[in-house]
DNA sequence: AAGTGGTCTAGACCACAAA
DNA sequence: TTGTGGTCTAGACCACTTG
């Protein structure tokens, strides 16, 4: 390896000696010091460099332990989680929106003992569905923390998706993806079969460990997520 | 803000300014080296949280254009994509595994006309079951490119997606979520309903261009990825 | 042409965890 | 106790992009 130009080719010499098995799994690899000697470089930028790998899950490191070469690397994917609007302008489609219902109900099983809610006797439950070129696409079915959203805040023009991200930057949340079969109701909402599998994505959003909302966005049949890596 | 003691007081101001709105959806924030005079600390540690605010989604940097609140942020959640024996031994489960098929087949038609595969008359398809505490888990549906595994390699007591990440770092590929229902191949074998909503994960591996291998899981009823943002 | 982010360097000190 | 990564600073130059 000739000299390194900059944190980049610090990362792709290192990214070559792990495919490489130069640095085999599970070994510990030159520390810092001793890479920017080699390389010919400050030791910032090879830290720069491995600190990217780390992220990525190439490498593992740890003060005083130093950094290794994972036996089994744990890849990463990252999903963008857009605004629905956008997701279907970005495929060419024309975002339609219809709400379908909008008012305070008594809070499901599985968030009336979420802390922060105990006193909330009654929920916002907005149901809504996203259409592209006029076919349905998503079904969104989500609950509202009534302390955190203006009564006021109508949801016929802008949906709650939307509305939330515009206007309640999260600070945490968790967020699962699974399948569901869809069943008589869901079927006619978004113009399928009954038992046709469509893909689930639930997020639970809180605002400094105070839940903000709770989401099931329901896809039409063969919707999938995509990312490259 | 009092005085900056390192990145993370940089990010976590900026990122409380951006919810409480003193930098507006859209608008530019004030440049780095401002930010730095102001909070006490050096440009290269502004450089640094801001950088990772908006790796993040939560700003959006150009050079010369300087710095922006996004009017729409487009947040990301990251997966990790383990080794299925891990993941399932992470669940507390232990993991079995059963090679149902090894062999050459002609390639089938998503994948006759790859980039780097022309040339194959056929490749190898691999299916196997993963179960966890005996039962089954995920099927696991592969196509392997033969230049790139020797073909002495067994799959029988290894899984492939095991030895592949163990032997055959990656480069790029794709991922893809969506749910499938069961035929009657999949219920038989993942012990469910024919009909049943099944979380189906697509990877396509390349290195250098060059296609590694295309594999499908399929996971039981009831699956889920999750993550915490 | 000029403004802004991107990065490098050298030296320094700190924090954490292994020995 | 000590080695290793984590980070800060000040100054500098570069690269992209906008006006």
């Amino acid at each position: 390896m000739a000299r390194a130009r900059g944190w980049q080719d610090v990362h792709d010499e290192a990214l070559r000696r792990i495919r490489a098995r130069v640095w085999a799994p599970g070994a510990r690899i030159p520390d810092e010091a001793d890479l920017a000697t080699e390389l010919g470089c400050a030791r910032v930028t090879v830290n720069r460099a491995l600190r990217e790998l780390a992220r990525t899950g190439w490498l593992e490191r740890r003060r005083k332990g130093g950094t290794r070469v994972p036996l089994t690397p744990v890849r990463k994917a990252t999903f963008d989680i857009a605004i629905i609007r956008h997701e279907i302008e970005a495929r060419g489609a024309r975002h339609g929106y219809r709400l379908l219902s909008d008012r305070l109900e008594p809070a499901p099983d599985g968030l009336r003992a979420a802390p922060g809610l105990e006193g909330a006797a009654a929920l916002r439950h907005v149901r809504a569905l996203h259409l592209a070129d006029d076919r349905p696409y998503c079904f969104e079915d989500r609950w509202l923390n009534p302390a955190l959203v203006p009564p006021a805040t109508s949801f016929a023009a802008m949906s709650a998706n939307e509305w939330l991200v515009r206007n309640l930057a999260y600070t945490r949340g968790t967020l699962a993806v699974g399948a569901v079969a869809a069943d008589a109701a869901l079927a006619a909402l978004l113009g399928c079969a009954a038992r046709d599998a469509l893909l689930r994505i639930e997020r639970v959003t809180l605002a400094d460990r105070v839940p903000i909302t709770q989401v099931a966005l329901t896809y039409g049949p063969g919707h999938r997520m995509e990312t490259a890596t």
